[in-house]
DNA sequence: TAGAATAGAGAACAACCGGAGAACAAATCA
DNA sequence: TGATTTGTTCTCCGGTTGTTCTCTATTCTA
């Protein structure tokens, strides 16, 4: 279904409001926040997102704004943002999702990071790829993961693991490895596939 | 159906601002766009392009242009067989469908290989990635395409294309470029995308 | 060269969108 | 219970936006 602009604000609002409010507003206080002076306006939208069937239908009851739960979500997985060698995950603003190939899913809670940096143009995922990341917190020797470093730091690496060391090879001829304690690495997804846009 | 020059920059415009904006543009913002002064002539344009099931039938819909989502993006791509230097496409016996990114699509026709073979590593493209092609029978100079070679042989490489000779580079330090007339290469489709799993 | 196809300008029209405000009824609160 | 808040329904309005015309210019083709 398609909505109108204000119609779409008002959805905006209220998916906002969610987080921050634990009752739903009034149309008064809605009113409010959208510059209108009419609840009469306001209903109208109400009614049109109802027939959309993105709100439950309200009986009159006072606070009676209520989303619909199982908006029914479109296909793929979270795009979360950027990741580059040596700075925190960056995160994007807006959630995006991608659809991606069944091939590259494993039935595990998946997402999508861009590759910033070429510390892993050896291995052929050069600076603006895509990688499609599974969430786990370990790892098999020789996996390439997302770790997480001294719990600031998140990089993308092949990790090798033994019992007193963890190292982190990137795939560039013209940088070293890393050695650090157990402790200091976390593990946050292991590497699961690789897409790059050609313009 | 066959669209006018015209119709295919409307087009092309607003498959662009899809990425942009969660409305479609008003007539009024398209005309800005396209540097014209009258909603009626663009209406022409806009109804070819609906006639031709590019956009959905909008029935006075305020900011009702939307563009028809086609069936691919939905379920995915054909996965047509292998690619390798000097072989032709080997076929896989029954079709199956992949999904990949929308970003990836561009509206015109497109299916995936599976690259056998080394020729395009230095480029990223390692043996058993995939490839996504946008079916197509030309391409600018520095594009990676598909070529048939003398109605036999299909290949991936990046081309040159000079009044005189065709050329097809590989990237790969140890192979070498080769010259060839320009009746005897056909150009099947360019790289819009690449696809790999690990494990 | 005539005709068709493409492309645009501009005017007039109708529908849609968003809003105001009054009156009413139901829910909630004191 | 009575008063107040809150949701609902209704009519009305104006600006925006899509639609339909007619008219003109340019390009391509038979």
């Amino acid at each position: 279904m398609k909505l109108t602009r204000r119609q779409q604000d008002i959805y905006d609002i209220l998916r906002d409001n969610l987080d921050h409010f634990d009752q739903p507003p009034t149309y008064d206080e809605l009113c409010q926040l959208l510059g209108l002076s009419s609840r009469g306006s306001l209903h109208k939208h109400i009614q049109a997102l109802t027939q959309a069937g993105l709100l439950e239908p309200m009986e009159g009851l006072h606070r009676g704004i209520r989303l619909v739960e199982s908006v029914e979500a479109e296909e793929g997985i979270p795009f979360l943002g950027r990741i580059a060698a040596g700075r925190p995950i960056e995160a994007i603003s807006q959630a995006a999702l991608m659809k991606v190939p069944d091939e590259m899913l494993t039935g595990k809670s998946c997402y999508v990071l861009q590759v910033t940096g070429d510390s892993m143009i050896d291995e052929g995922i050069f600076d603006g790829d895509y990688v499609v990341i599974e969430q786990r917190d370990s790892a098999d020797n020789g996996d390439i993961v997302v770790a997480l470093v001294n719990n600031e730091e998140a990089t993308l690496k092949k990790i090798v693991q033994q019992p007193d060391k963890v190292i982190l090879y990137p795939a560039n001829a013209s940088m070293a490895a890393m050695v650090y304690k157990p402790g200091e690495i976390q593990i946050q997804g292991v590497l699961r596939g690789l897409l790059r846009c050609y313009l």
